[in-house]
DNA sequence: CTTAAACATGACGTTAACGTAACGTTTTAG
DNA sequence: CTAAAACGTTACGTTAACGTCATGTTTAAG
């Protein structure tokens, strides 16, 4: 409906809290927006789309610190060359961190199989 | 060589810290062995593997908390039928839950793939 | 216009997983 | 035997990511 909402809508609609509104705008994850003199923040719908992206990176194990790192990447449309080529080595090293995350998963994984497997064959077994 | 060590080799050999082994000893992760009058705690070399495994569930993500649940299915070898079933229905859960976050992680990366994809892309067109 | 709901700001509280300092024994190298 | 290294215990410190007041202002409903 409106092209700006304030924090309440944002958070609901984004499903964080108003605190973790704040906290991520002291960090410089998210921008604010002030409007007139009274004092109350408006925020532009791209602003959920950051903060689930802030999520989505969280819940891959990255700290907030990290997600600051990175975030603008996500949402920036570098002009020049030179930055075009900054962000593909950063989302490169993303990648490849990806990959070693999900290697050490799969690991994980077949060591558990192995295990269910001993266990199943005790049951069988006995 | 000799069977029991004391907390400093231990500490070494897992690569972990004294505090550390002192912390999971009062969460009850890991068992402790004090020996004779003198106040020193002797560790069998089984100590070793145990904090290994910790330090593999942990960067899988689990907290202590949830390490300290589990940490014996690894290494007790119930008898009774039921144990052994109950033993089974966790590592179970467990199983699904690591297929959730392996589902979880590939599909980040071909997202992340995506955005290089088109970053690429534009630096050819450009 | 009044009052409740929403918002702003500041500050103290909380949990996890140890780090680090302090201080007193025990073990060990020489 | 003596000094240094290792160990034990207690306790306060630290970082991350917010939660939870407290208090004052702004907006919105009736």
């Amino acid at each position: 409906m409106s092209e700006w909402m304030r924090i309440g809508e944002l958070a609901g609609r984004a499903g964080v809290t108003l605190r973790t509104i704040r906290h991520y705008e002291r960090l410089g994850l998210l921008p604010k927006g002030e409007r007139e003199g009274n004092g109350q923040h408006y925020y532009p719908e791209a602003s959920i789309a950051r903060l689930e992206k802030i999520d989505q990176l969280k819940r891959l194990g990255l700290t907030l610190e990290e997600v600051s790192g990175v975030i603008d990447l996500y949402f920036s449309d570098p002009s020049r060359r030179s930055a075009k080529r900054k962000v593909l080595s950063i989302l490169r090293q993303h990648l490849s961190q990806t990959d070693e995350k999900i290697t050490a998963l799969t690991k994980f994984r077949s060591d558990l199989q192995a295990h269910i497997d001993r266990f199943d064959q005790w049951l069988n077994d006995s």
